[in-house]
RNA sequence: GCCAGCGUAGCUCAGUGGUAGAGCACCCGAUUCGUAAUCGGGCGGUCGUCGGUUCAAUCCCGACCGCUGGCUCCA
């Protein structure tokens, strides 16, 4: 016998082999009706699968997590059963559940079309209509064989699978999968879902491989849950960067340079923004240095970069040789170490910081650029930092300080990750030890709560990469934390110790940003466009509400750029309400409203961002110094 | 780079095998307005580029460029 535990303390004792249905009948009828699969030890298991252990013992309904991947697992196989009826010639791929819904690769003659998406959407329902059940099937590898002798992708994922493993299998009416499951019991579960898009998808992910055909769908319990998610979709749309970087005039991208952003005058004053704050938090304890964008291959050859990344380097031909033996710099390193080498440094220079905002190049794969988050001319807050290993802690402290400072900045919240080193890498094995132990210890001497992420460092060092996830639910490296025992290696770097000995220096890479382009991206969708009056193009519009008082209007906005406040005057021949709509949709945290009373007592009329109904008039004198205050500290919040 | 979709006025988009339209923006005029779109008039496009089919191509076909969603990649 076995012996389930429920969650309340009670146990039940039941024959091996037992379906979990039943138990879940034995405890209420309700339950089993809303019951949509069980979890046995935390294992989920649908309820036709036979129980084979004992344990904690609970039931799944629509309100647990993990059911919800098991409906959208169920989704796929609908899914599939719906191709397979419109288009039986369609060999079946993989079909899990992923983050908000599900796909299905599919392996076709002919790509599907978004009426084909179109079609299989009325044919789902049609199935759901049928109730169709999930019976699970456990087979023999024969059988197996023989049930997807004609699915060639099935028969290759088959072959891979143990001879100790069970084979099973899942079927719905007249589609067969092979599939460990679980499911919901029928397919009349499936209410709510929607096909999103198609996409092609290497077999596997191999770019080797043949190239599937993927569709994407999203699948909830309840209506609202869906409508709430597409509505989702739709505002993560409206405050996509792209959309708000023309509707805001920040930026644009032309064909004749793509992956290269143009800044507009608005989008270059947060550029300029962002630049100049880390200039000012790194005043103290940096060297700000610039250095040239062409090197000779001989560079990258020492550093290592030309054999394997010399496809996403611009190359430049060198007109006396004819050759392409020149590039563009796609990262500051080496040049900051022949900035090192070119002296003679002591022990007490260390930790020797210098720190760049220089043009970099990379050449992404045209089909990788992607508004500003992907392109192929950018600007990094980088560092290089040259230390003896006795500092590496001290440092790591400091700039870990540093970046989530940085961060706090913008209300970002970060996740730290360790990441250590990569299949492909160089350098020796003790080298690795040494660098990923004396990192993580650094790491864990902050105190701060990390993650792993094996295999996931720079090719020649661990690194701690600090991520935030973006409105739009992306995760993206920002800053990151590399250590390198490598580069002194190869470019020979030296340092004279308190010995009179030469010593070799380590270097550690950091960036906070990441990039200055993708983090304008992250903003823009981070504050839907609405920035704190530091980083704001315009912080103040001014606006009389007639011709008369231009003229006062036009002295205020002297006084307040006289202060140092963007302000820009809108005497425009439109009505005042009209005039506001403009501000408001592009986003100027505060609009002085100057009409007579105003220009009488020297006040204005202060509207905030957002904040129609809230108006206050105060003297100009007041506002100048409260906006100037609020750009000063880096006001998140428009003050109330 | 690969698969699919898309490319029409500054922007958002409609449209047709017989050389194009709306709203907004812009310009002009009227209006002088108290917190999210005043009214009227006007300007504006070799329909991404090149080639083919056709009496005729923005529309059909092909190539290329770019963008979008994915896949691969991301020092």
């Amino acid at each position: 016998m076995l012996t389930l535990t429920l969650p309340d303390g009670a146990t039940r004792e039941v024959a091996p082999g037992t379906l979990p249905v039943d138990v879940v009948k034995s405890i209420g009828e309700g339950l089993a009706r809303a019951a949509i699969a069980v979890a046995v030890n935390g294992k989920v298991q649908d309820l036709m699968t036979p129980l084979r252990d004992g344990g904690d013992f609970r039931v799944l309904t629509a309100r647990d997590a993990e059911a919800l991947d098991v409906l959208r697992h169920s989704t796929a196989h609908l899914l599939a059963t719906a191709v397979r009826r419109v288009r039986p010639d369609a060999k079946i791929g993989f079909g899990p559940a992923i983050e908000d819904g599900f796909y299905y690769d599919f392996e076709v003659e002919r790509p599907f079309t978004p009426e084909d998406l179109e079609r299989f959407e009325q044919e789902m329902a049609k199935v759901v209509k049928e109730k169709l059940p999930f019976v699970r099937a456990e087979v023999s590898r024969r059988e197996a064989q023989q049930v997807f002798a004609d699915d060639p992708l099935k028969l290759e994922r088959l072959s891979e699978l143990g001879d100790d493993e069970v084979i099973s299998t899942y079927t719905d009416g007249p589609f067969v999968d092979l599939c460990r499951g679980p499911h919901v019991p029928d397919t009349g579960y499936l209410k709510h879902f929607k096909l999103l898009n198609t996409a092609g998808a290497y077999w596997r992910g191999d770019e080797k491989r043949q190239m599937l055909q993927r569709i994407y769908g999203t699948a909830w319990f309840k209506k609202e849950d869906l409508d709430a998610y597409l509505h989702r979709i739709e505002e993560a749309k409206k405050r996509d960067h792209r959309v708000l970087g023309k509707q805001l005039d920040l930026f644009m991208f032309h064909q004749f340079s793509p992956g290269s952003a143009f800044w507009t005058e608005r989008g270059t004053t947060i550029f300029n923004a962002l630049v100049g704050y880390v200039r000012e938090l790194q005043r103290e304890h940096f060297q700000e240095v610039r250095t040239p964008v062409l090197y000779n291959k001989g560079l990258w050859e020492i550093s290592g970069h030309w054999g394997k990344y010399r496809e996403n380097m611009f190359l430049v031909q060198n007109n006396e040789t004819g050759e392409l033996d020149t590039s563009l710099k796609p990262m500051n390193c080496p040049s900051h170490y022949l900035l090192y080498l070119s002296k003679k440094h002591s022990y007490r220079e260390l930790p020797l910081r210098f720190a760049t905002f220089d043009t970099l190049h990379r050449n992404e794969v045209t089909g990788a650029l992607s508004g500003l988050t992907r392109v192929r001319q950018f600007h990094q807050d980088d560092c290089h930092i040259f230390l003896t290993e006795d500092q590496i802690a001290d440092e790591v402290r400091f700039l870990a300080q540093f970046i989530v400072r940085y961060y706090e900045t913008f209300g970002l919240k970060p996740t730290v990750r360790f990441a250590t080193r990569p299949e492909v890498r160089i350098g020796d094995d003790a080298l690795w030890d040494r660098a990923e132990g004396a990192l993580r210890a650094a790491l864990e001497a902050t105190g701060m709560p990390f993650q792993m992420k094996p295999g996931d460092g720079a090719f020649y060092g661990p690194k701690i990469d600090f991520d935030v996830t973006d409105s739009l639910g992306r995760l993206w490296q920002l800053g990151t934390i590399q250590l390198d025992y490598n580069a002194p290696e190869r470019f020979d770097l030296q340092y004279v110790g308190e010995d009179n000995t030469m010593h070799r220096p380590v270097v550690i890479h950091r960036a906070v940003s990441g990039s200055f382009e993708r983090f304008v991206a992250i903003l823009i969708e981070h504050f839907a466009g609405a920035f704190p009056v530091w980083l704001a193009p315009e912080q103040v519009r001014v606006l009389p509400i007639t011709d008369e008082l231009a003229d006062v209007a036009r002295a205020v906005v002297r006084r307040m750029r006289d202060a140092g406040i963007r302000a820009h005057l809108d005497d425009r021949n439109e009505t005042l309400n009209y005039r506001i709509r403009d501000g408001e949709v592009m986003k100027v945290p505060y609009m002085a409203v100057i009409g007579k009373r105003e220009a009488e007592g020297d006040t204005v009329a202060v509207r905030a961002r957002g904040e129609g109904k809230k108006q206050e008039v105060i003297p100009v004198a007041q506002f100048i110094e409260r906006v100037g205050e609020e750009a000063k500290t880096r006001a998140l919040q428009t003050a109330d």
